[in-house]
DNA sequence: CTAGGGTTAG
């Protein structure tokens, strides 16, 4: 070009920007002899609007600063998103100010990206004063960043209420919005109603509204609802967008058709990481980790997600060595470290396996990078300590919480539970309600269990009946195996068999194998034989029924009938594995059952052990210290 | 020639 202006080197800089060369727009840039604020600005956005060029726009902003570069609207919008897209509150901030000194606060470009800013980076409530303050004429892009901002605050009559406000303005973006909005939130058939809505206004349907309607359809498992919006996407011709690909491939695994999410995938020009990653979990949530893991090693590129997914497929089918072998792997691959989603899963390995050395260091390394305290992580953290019988450990990371979810009391209280704090199980229930947390069924689990434990039967009774009557929530079976034990444990036999003639749904081996227990500590043998018979039925492949079977009919004196039983099991080749407690011991597992004496100093741990139970006993003897407390 | 709001997976 035999002449050149600053024009003509803006448009140079802009066409290198929009074809993805940033170094080539930067080379042009530094060459241009002619740079005007259009120069800058070009440079500047072609910098925060790509991966990886962040310090790169914060430099230049600093340069144009230093030279003395007028900052003007665009340059303010610009810094404002990047601000937004970093969460650099302190930043944005800054710019705020200057955009009050220099009077830049009323145009509209600016000042909704000010507001998309503030809600972005969690202050809501100056987002929403930003917006109050700028009156006058409504802008809708400002308008629907607030509606995008209550939305993200769950504030949804809110953000309805603004969006119906001059709703002549709105377009497919602000429907969107709206739409996303409620599907984010729960509020699905709603959702479903404005979308319909949406094309009866005459407002056109674009890709972010079908891919905001797959995912409602996929929370819903709505494979119906999905199948029409898989048609539409077909008919507007979008089955090669990568978002609509995705969400179909999720929507199709979350309504448990894989098949349907594989052909999908399986179309060519379609293949993203989003896909395989929905397949994975989908294949997860079967317990057909052989294929997840293949899906998983196709890939050349994982990141944090698929990791996850993997990791949180192994914990499902609870195979711990895997999740440990995995997070070999994961630490072993370059630049990265493990976030709170990946330690949740592996804490929850080591809650399987009782694992305590494991668990203390993964809590000590997130103690020590300073990740994030989140309710999740709280809650595994609680669960893994309970579960490997530290309730102390356990009760400290609930108490250091900040907020306390249901999950979070739930554990808390099953902990409590299962390692004999019955009373603060119960405690833990009033606080909860107390702090208008609703329980759930999981709650009356772990209450309910607090109950038989504790032997409590009319305080159990209380609280089986108000789960209904009060709080809406249908007895599951686990509930009902709770409470037959608690009459099986305190003499109520009679209880027992009354409520398992009442239970309205399908018996599982657990109930069965608690009325056994019930009908065994009450000295009843009549009853045996109708039990034997349906707990056969259900788990004939479970040696541990057979061995409590014929441990009831052993304990009646009725050895014939225990040795048909010991007979059954040999002849259906059932094996029990003896029920074992183990140590870790410098990197090495020792696992010992009752009595065993196969440790190659035996004689030494035993004879130590009747050391300690002497000692015991004579401190028993001089003092009124309960001796549970240290067996 | 430069700037703003809405979409997918753990």
């Amino acid at each position: 070009m035999p002449q050149r202006n600053v024009f003509t080197w803006n448009a140079i800089i802009y066409a290198y920007i929009h074809s993805g060369d940033i170094s080539q727009a930067r080379f042009l840039f530094d060459s241009a002899p002619f740079k005007d604020s259009v120069t800058y600005n070009s440079m500047l956005s072609g910098y925060a609007n790509n991966p990886g060029f962040e310090t790169q726009a914060i430099e230049l902003f600093c340069v144009m600063q230093e030279n003395e570069t007028p900052f003007d609207e665009f340059t303010l919008t610009t810094m404002l998103n990047l601000t937004a897209k970093l969460s650099a509150l302190l930043f944005g901030l800054q710019l705020h100010c200057y955009m009050l000194k220099t009077a830049n606060d009323s145009n509209p470009f600016p000042v909704s990206s000010l507001i998309d800013m503030y809600s972005k980076c969690g202050c809501f409530s100056d987002a929403l004063q930003v917006f109050g303050g700028s009156s006058g004429v409504m802008d809708l892009v400002s308008k629907n960043a607030m509606v995008a901002a209550c939305c993200r605050e769950g504030e949804m009559e809110r953000a309805s209420e603004l969006f119906w406000k001059v709703s002549e303005l709105n377009d497919t973006v602000s429907w969107n919005t709206i739409i996303t909005g409620y599907a984010q939130n729960g509020y699905f058939s709603k959702a479903l109603e404005l979308f319909v809505q949406m094309g009866m206004n005459g407002i056109r349907w674009n890709e972010h509204t079908f891919t905001s309607m797959l995912s409602a359809c996929s929370s819903m498992r709505s494979e119906k609802h999905g199948r029409e919006v898989h048609a539409w996407a077909i008919k507007k011709g979008w089955s090669l967008n990568s978002y609509i690909s995705s969400s179909l491939v999720d929507m199709y695994c979350k309504c448990g058709n894989i098949a349907y999410a594989e052909v999908v995938n399986a179309s060519p020009g379609t293949e993203n990481a989003f896909s395989i990653t929905s397949l994975i979990v989908g294949h997860s949530s079967k317990g057909n980790m052989a294929e997840a893991r293949k899906l998983f090693d196709s890939l050349s590129e994982k990141n944090l997600v698929v990791w996850t997914a993997l990791f949180s497929g192994y914990v499902r089918s609870r195979r711990c060595e895997a999740v440990f072998e995995l997070f070999l792997d994961f630490n072993k691959a370059e630049g990265q470290s493990p976030d709170a989603s990946i330690l949740i899963s592996v804490l929850g390995a080591c809650a399987i396996q009782a694992a305590l050395h494991p668990g203390k260091q993964i809590h000590t390394y997130i103690l020590r990078i300073g990740i994030e305290m989140e309710d999740k992580l709280s809650s595994s953290l609680t669960d893994m300590y309970a579960k490997c019988g530290h309730i102390k450990y356990a009760e400290n990371i609930f108490c250091q919480a900040l907020n306390r979810d249901r999950v979070m009391y739930n554990g808390m209280m099953a902990g409590y539970a299962h390692n004999g704090y019955e009373n603060e199980a119960i405690r833990l229930f009033e606080e909860m309600l107390e702090s208008r947390i609703k329980p759930d069924g999981i709650t009356f689990v772990a209450l309910l269990s607090a109950c038989r434990h504790a032997g409590l039967v009319e305080v159990g009774e209380k609280y089986f009946v108000s789960m209904k009557e009060e709080y809406g929530i249908l007895p599951e079976i686990d509930h009902y195996s709770c409470m037959v034990d608690l009459y099986g444990r305190t003499n109520c036999l009679e209880k027992a068999v009354e409520l398992m003639k009442k239970i309205p749904i399908e018996l599982d081996a657990v109930v069965w194998g608690t009325f056994l227990n019930a009908c065994k500590t009450n000295r009843n043998a009549k009853l045996v034989r109708e039990v034997e018979e349906n707990l056969l039925t259900i788990e004939s492949d479970n040696g541990a029924r057979y061995v409590q079977l014929a441990n009831v009919y052993a304990a009646e004196g009725n050895w014939s009938e225990m040795c048909r039983i010991r007979g059954k099991m040999r002849g259906g080749e059932v094996k029990k594995l003896a029920g074992c407690s183990w140590l870790y011991i410098e990197n090495r597992i020792i696992t010992f059952t009752s009595a065993d004496r196969s440790h190659s100093q035996a004689e030494a741990i035993y004879s130590m052990l009747s050391s300690l139970y002497a000692e015991i006993l004579k401190m028993k003897k001089s003092s009124n210290i309960k001796l549970r407390q240290y067996l």
